[in-house]
DNA sequence: TTAATTTGACCTGC
DNA sequence: GCAGGTCAAATTAA
């Protein structure tokens, strides 16, 4: 597989990310229980989702600084990195004629369909038309839907490649595939997503989920699908489960952000959160909100001092990206 | 009952 | 012959 330098975020660039976020998961997981017995759970809470976003925020910043991946399918995906591999060649493309004649039978051994004579070999730097993969603690979170089709042990690791395709490939004829491989045993493990094909389906991806309070609710009661269970297998198992769980928030156009707002307004929890307490009087509401403004602001200058610091850029579209901007402001709303 | 996953067999390239 | 990718029947889950 080749990797261009300016195709892919550095190692270091793609560790801080993966760092970020996985900081932040640990400090949820384990603090999560803790809002049942806080004396002050809504502060507890507050603070944890100022990690959460920040983290996300810094994450989002570094990872799509302008020198990523540009491809339309890359920009679907969480990137950690995008590792872009080298197109087909010509003589190696999957062309029609070459299906046709790989669908041909040999006498008395019929083929039992036409994908084995397309295959490509990963390692030998083919892969059919396109293919470019990823390193995620969370491999299945990239908002389309795939099913699992096969799984295989793979010379020279300690974990099994497990291969999907879009569910949507036998009613909407999309080619998309993706093989999931565990890299390491840490916690959260590091997996290596690789793509192949972009989607062809127009999957409605599962940011539209955020208008289901049920998903919503999955999402925040399991962000990525990570068990507790030391056992790989299960680990494995179970976030594949929770696939349909999962969502990722892709930056959208501007135009979309009143949507969003909307949604949000239809979100239970964030209805109840904008009521102001009752035994709050109008000034200490006022010097409330006043010191969180302040406290907005301050948070605001950390986040991009702290993006900035690990290269991203100012004028980034994705730089601290609207959509947590404005759960960010839902939230503070709350307080 | 339907849809998704599992898993052994099959197929191809090297 | 081996390794990796895919198929499809059997199994499991919803």
């Amino acid at each position: 597989m080749a990797v261009t330098e300016s195709a892919c975020l550095s190692y270091e660039q793609e560790a801080v990310a993966v760092r970020e976020v996985a900081q932040v998961y640990e400090l949820i997981k384990t603090q999560q229980p803790l809002l049942l017995v806080h004396q002050q759970p809504q502060q507890l809470a507050h603070g944890l989702l100022n990690h959460a976003l920040r983290a996300l925020n810094v994450a989002l910043s570094v990872m799509n600084q302008p020198h990523a991946s540009s491809s339309a399918a890359a920009a679907a995906v969480p990137v950690m990195s995008m590792i872009k591999a080298e197109a087909a060649t010509p003589a190696n493309s999957s062309s029609p004629a070459a299906d046709v004649a790989a669908d041909n039978h040999v006498v008395g051994k019929p083929r039992r369909s036409s994908s084995a004579a397309k295959r490509r070999r990963i390692n030998g730097e083919e892969y059919k038309s396109s293919s470019w993969s990823q390193f995620t603690p969370v491999p299945h979170e990239d908002g389309f839907q795939w099913r699992k089709y096969g799984e295989k042990k793979i010379q020279g690791t300690h974990f099994t490649r497990s291969y999907f395709r879009c569910t949507y490939r036998d009613n909407r004829g999309c080619q998309a595939t993706k093989q999931i491989q565990q890299k390491d045993n840490n916690d959260p493990p590091m997996f290596q997503v690789t793509y192949s094909n972009e989607h062809t389906c127009t999957t409605t991806r599962l940011i539209n989920n955020i208008n289901n309070p049920a998903a919503l609710h999955n999402l925040t009661a399991n962000p990525n699908g990570h068990h507790d269970s030391d056992d790989d297998d299960t680990i494995f198992t179970k976030m594949i489960k929770q696939e349909e769980q999962a969502a990722w928030l892709p930056p959208p156009p501007p135009a979309d952000l009143a949507t969003i707002s909307n949604n949000f307004d239809e979100t239970p929890g964030l209805h109840v959160c904008q009521e102001v307490p009752p035994s709050s009087s109008n000034s200490s509401v006022i010097s409330h909100y006043a010191d969180e403004f302040d406290h907005h602001q301050m948070l605001e200058t950390t986040v991009m001092e702290e993006a900035l610091g690990l290269g991203a850029y100012l004028d980034d579209p994705y730089f601290y990206d609207p959509n947590l901007l404005l759960i960010y402001e839902s939230l503070m709303n709350c307080y």
